[in-house]
RNA sequence: GGCCUCCUGGCGGAAUUGGCAGACGCGACGGACUCAAAAUCCGUUGCCCGCAAGGGCAUGAGGGUUCGAUUCCCUCGGAGGCCACCA
């Protein structure tokens, strides 16, 4: 009978459902077992259904943990479903069903698909984020967010409740600038910067004043800012799903917009978040792209006063600006000083003396009060034209620098020169101060603003060796020049220096500035987490009592977005009324982002049906941190930096046991589309030829033509046809048709998308090859980490494995390949046969261990080869090969297993041990190498020593050969490796 | 523009710490079985010269370090990823 893998594919599965054969087990449960926590990203169950890359991710961590339980430890694995989102929300708008309906049909199938590829997930355990029992913990986790704030001095998030506590005793005081709330002792007030000032005791301020004070501490706070709102989604998104000025979803126009959010104070946590990245067992690339995202930036903040004194009379901003500024004398520059300081943030303060003029962010609050009359009008009219523009659009023209004098001076602090102040929409309001001090000297786009409006140039730095560039700025560090201060100091020195001497005349801060930005944390959607939240008349939070969690989302039968940014919720008219004692207040219409229920899923996996907390402490402290955690790259800033964020949060306050969750990360690299082939036309319709190299880009949706390309020549546009595999071949190092050797073809591939036609479906491969074939087969197109093209081609090779795999060990003949049936005898194993076999349960164990399944794989096929030249294999390698093959296609192992006469699952079986004698021979072959190169081998003992194997060697045929008429130099052995002979 | 990763046969890839380059699979070619095909089994398969024995060349290109480099360093070319007027 040939291998049925419909059949027994079917069989196992059911069996393992209904055994529950994974399950995990409770703590108390497992006293002597080591645990391993192995997780996947769940998945957010789309319509379109599952794609051929999770099960890469999936199959790889299922290997590992059914490798772990073999190996005795309590595994945790399991699965759930990241199910609020856009995408339901849209299809509930266009159909009117409740998006509900259309999220429980896509978990069932996503259920259906993946259970279909025997993976060994625990099923008791799986979760919901749109599970009511599920997000009544989201909804509390947001609530030890609002009421918690952040403390500067230990770095650390407390309650509320401390933080008022303290603030009523009697020695705390402090109101610095109207928002900030301080700690009162004096190395308290230094840790945190040293620039507040005590306004008033915390006692005379009123119960209002007090109270917007400690709601401006908050963890999760309530702000007015200008936000990026997608008219098209209607809703905001967050910076971290903003893509060139586009939503990540749908792609469409984002603008900024000023509107009342939730945020995340998760700047609160930047210094933490990066620190800790160190200990973290992750890809290197991914923690700078954190690293990169968090953007610690170490400078100063510099003061430059404004210059009250009015314009010259008559001369326009241009004409003051490029009269020489630098050597002119400015006899009133210091005289006569207006109050009022702009602080500049630079990373570059060695550079101040080059600082020839300032720029502002265009929506920068000072500017009203800066600009002179005369330049109000040219001012409002280049803010009108910056707001019109979309961020896009803002982004599309960056080539060429634009802005306008305010008509405004300043005082450059060390040089006293005046210098003349502009708004330019280069400079962003979101970072440092939203003003920057220009020195075109040394910093590219200053240079280029200069150039245009013809403003100073002062070189500040020179080279440590060489010329400075023509025509553009020097960026590089060097040596100060033309800096009275730090003049001959490297930039290093001259850094630390200047700083020192301006923070002592109070003109300089040392500061660090980081590019991540609080967390936006609200949407303007239906299909999300309601916040526990609700607004009194002021628009002040109040929080939902915990008792009345969790706030259940109205049912509605309208979830179409209001064309406003009032949200959906709004319409829910009796949803909307909350009675807080005597109160009636209005809850908040709001919902959380998709990122909220994935941000700590992994927690309650851990104690999922749990309703009295959001996870039990002592499991948690058994099972937390993740061991192993599999997913996408595309996580890296999202998900990644959020989940941590909240952990932390939660470590703080004493609700997890560990300050990061997940201590091992691996990601799993795209599976591209099957390579195709292109041919390249011009626009006059001539074919491109081999010899006109051409660059081809941006793949076209549609069907024909199928590319467009450059000609890397000409610049000229090209369009790509596509041509079948079989037309082309390869000649040298390009690829031509066969049938015209002249013309060019361009061989790559392209990303799976529904547009391009390449998107495998996983339903179609189990159906017609079965699920072992399909896991093997992900795994052995390579490393777990690598970009990898799809080629259906190849699938054949492993079910070919498998089937000979069945033929060799089923005891069964098979009749269309005429192959008899094979025995199982208990007869002894042959020694190299069994050496073999030794090297086959090292080798996969390390290479499992190490997530190396390509290689692992193919160790298996190389001992199968041996038992198919085999007539009768013996008991003892039988019993072993289905242990080995068991995580990879557990299906037909389970079979085998049974077969073999096993009546458990091998779920558990013990996983094979390896003799360390029986791993080598007596002898070994070392190959001699003469002056590096290969030149003949010699067979030694594996014990003798290094005088006699070189003498061996030096003896052999071969080298005797190649030795002759030389002198021998050097005599090399690298033990147990090779002989290497240097000769003259 | 900045940062990061990668480049090995016709294709996917292997080479664990600087030590036999090309494991294993696909494809291709030849053979066995078959009336024939499929399936299966057995060979060959980096390129060049050679009947062969054998030799030469070869890990994107060029250089360096080393007895020895796919591996380490420098320059250049190409592909991919992330961020992006981030001061």
């Amino acid at each position: 009978m040939a291998y049925n893998f419909t059949e027994i594919e079917k069989k196992w599965q059911q069996y393992w459902l209904s055994n529950k054969s994974f399950r995990a087990l409770d703590p108390a449960d497992a006293p002597d077992m080591p645990k391993a926590y192995v997780l996947d990203m769940f998945p957010y169950p789309s319509g379109s259904g599952l794609h051929v890359g999770h099960p890469e991710g999936y199959t790889a961590t299922d290997i590992y943990s059914r490798y772990l339980r073999m190996r005795g430890y309590n595994v945790l694995h399991p699965m759930g479903w990241d199910a609020f989102g856009l995408p339901a929300e849209q299809h509930a708008i266009k159909t009117g069903q409740h998006p509900r309906q259309n999220t429980e049909r896509n978990i069932a199938n996503f259920r259906r698909q993946i259970q279909m590829l025997g993976l060994s997930y625990d099923w008791d355990r799986e979760v919901d984020t749109t599970d009511p029992s599920y997000f009544k913990w989201t909804q509390w986790i947001f609530l030890q967010l609002f009421n918690s704030y952040f403390d500067p001095i230990d770095q650390q998030a407390r309650p509320i409740s401390h933080l008022l506590q303290e603030l009523m005793n009697e020695n705390l005081v402090v109101a610095p600038d109207g928002t900030a709330v301080l700690n009162p002792t004096q190395e308290g007030m230094e840790a945190i910067a040293g620039e507040m000032r005590v306004e008033r005791l915390w006692r005379e301020l009123n119960p209002e004043e007090q109270r917007q004070i400690i709601n401006g501490q908050r963890l999760a706070y309530q702000d007015e800012a200008p936000v990026n709102w997608c008219p098209a989604l209607g809703t905001v998104l967050s910076n971290e799903e903003v893509i060139d000025g586009r939503s990540e979803v749908g792609g469409y126009p984002v603008e900024k917009r000023p509107m009342r959010q939730w945020m995340l104070r998760i700047t609160a946590y930047a210094d933490r978040l990066l620190a800790d990245l160190e200990g973290l067992d992750w890809p290197e690339s991914l923690k700078e792209m954190q690293r990169n995202w968090i953007g610690r930036s170490v400078g100063a903040e510099v003061d430059f006063e404004i210059d009250a004194r009015p314009a010259d009379e008559g001369a326009s901003a241009d004409v003051i600006a490029s009269a020489d500024a630098s050597e002119s004398a400015d006899p009133g520059a210091s005289a006569e000083r207006g109050d009022e300081a702009i602080t500049v943030f630079t990373t570059r303060p060695d550079t101040l003396y080059g600082a020839t003029y300032m720029v502002l962010a265009p929506e920068h609050p000072l500017v009203d009060r800066i600009t002179a009359p005369d330049r109000r009008d040219a001012v409002a009219a280049y803010r009108g034209d910056v707001s019109a523009r979309s961020d896009r659009e803002r982004m599309a023209d960056n080539k060429e620098k634009t802005g306008v004098f305010t008509g405004a001076w300043a005082v450059n602090p060390v040089s006293e020169q005046r210098v003349p102040v502009y708004i330019a929409d280069y400079v962003m309001m979101g970072y440092g101060t939203g003003v920057i001090m220009a020195v075109p000297a040394h910093d590219q786009r200053d240079y280029e603003f200069a150039v245009k409006f013809d403003l100073p140039i002062r070189p500040v730095v020179k080279p440590a060796s060489g010329e400075a560039p023509q025509g553009r700025a020097f960026v590089d560090e060097g040596i100060a020049i033309n800096s009275k201060v730090i003049d001959g100091m490297r930039t290093d020195e001259a850094k630390e220096h200047i700083t020192s001497v301006l923070a002592a005349e109070g003109v300089a801060r040392r500061t660090v500035k980081y590019k991540l930005r609080d967390w936006l944390f609200s949407r303007q959607r239906y299909w999300g987490e309601p916040f526990p939240i609700a607004l009194d008349e002021r628009g002040e939070a109040v929080a939902v009592a915990e008792s009345e969690l969790p706030v259940l989302l109205p049912e509605m039968v309208d979830f179409k977005p209001t064309g406003t940014p009032e949200p959906p919720l709004s319409k829910a008219s009796d949803w909307l009324v909350y009675r807080s004692g005597e109160k009636t207040l209005r809850r908040e219409t709001n919902t959380m982002p998709q990122w909220a229920g994935s941000c700590w899923y992994y927690l309650r996996y851990i104690d999922p049906h749990n309703n009295e907390r959001f996870v039990d402490p002592v499991k948690e402290r058994y099972w937390m941190p993740v061991d192993l955690y599999v997913g996408g790259v595309e996580h890296a800033v999202l998900h990644l930096l959020y989940s941590r964020f909240w952990h932390k949060v939660l470590f703080d306050l004493g609700h997890v046991s560990t300050p990061e969750p997940f201590q091992r990360l691996i990601n799993q690299g795209l599976i591209l589309g099957q390579t195709e082939f292109h041919a390249f036309k011009s626009s006059d319709g001539r074919l491109i030829s081999a010899d006109e190299l051409c660059d081809a880009a941006e793949a076209m949706i549609g069907d024909e033509p199928t590319m467009m390309g450059t000609h890397r020549g000409t610049g000229e546009k090209l369009t790509g046809y596509r041509v079948s595999g079989e037309e082309v071949e390869k000649q040298g190092p390009r690829f031509v048709l066969k049938s015209a050797p002249s013309i060019a073809v361009d061989a790559r591939a392209f990303k799976m998308s529904k547009s391009r036609g390449n998107v495998m479906n996983p339903d179609d491969i189990v159906r017609d090859h079965g699920a072992d074939c399909f896991r093997l087969y992900e795994m052995y197109m390579g490393p777990l980490e690598a970009q990898k093209p799809w080629n259906t081609r190849d699938i054949v090779g492993m079910q070919r494995f498998l089937a000979s795999v069945w033929r060799n060990l089923s005891g069964e003949a098979d009749e269309e390949s005429k192959s008899p049936a094979k025995q199982t005898p208990d007869s002894p194993i042959d020694d190299s046969l069994e050496r073999m076999m030794h090297r086959t349960i090292k080798k996969v164990g390390e290479d499992i261990a190490a997530m190396r399944f390509n290689t692992a794989i193919a160790e298996l096929i190389k001992l199968n080869n041996e038992m198919t030249a085999l007539v009768s294999v013996p008991r003892a390698l039988t019993e072993t090969f289905v242990l080995l093959l068991a995580p990879f296609a557990p299906h037909l192992a389970e079979e085998l297993w049974q077969r073999l006469g096993h009546s458990n699952s091998l779920a558990r079986a013990a996983w094979p041990n390896f003799d360390e004698q029986k791993l080598s021979e007596s002898t070994m072959e070392l190959p001699v190498q003469v002056n590096g190169k290969l030149r003949g081998r010699v067979s030694v003992a594996r014990d003798a020593d290094e005088a006699s194997i070189l003498a061996e060697a030096e003896n052999s045929p071969s080298a005797v050969e190649w030795l002759r008429g030389k002198t021998i130099v050097k005599r090399l052995y690298v033990p147990g490796k090779l002989v290497n002979f240097v000769v003259k």
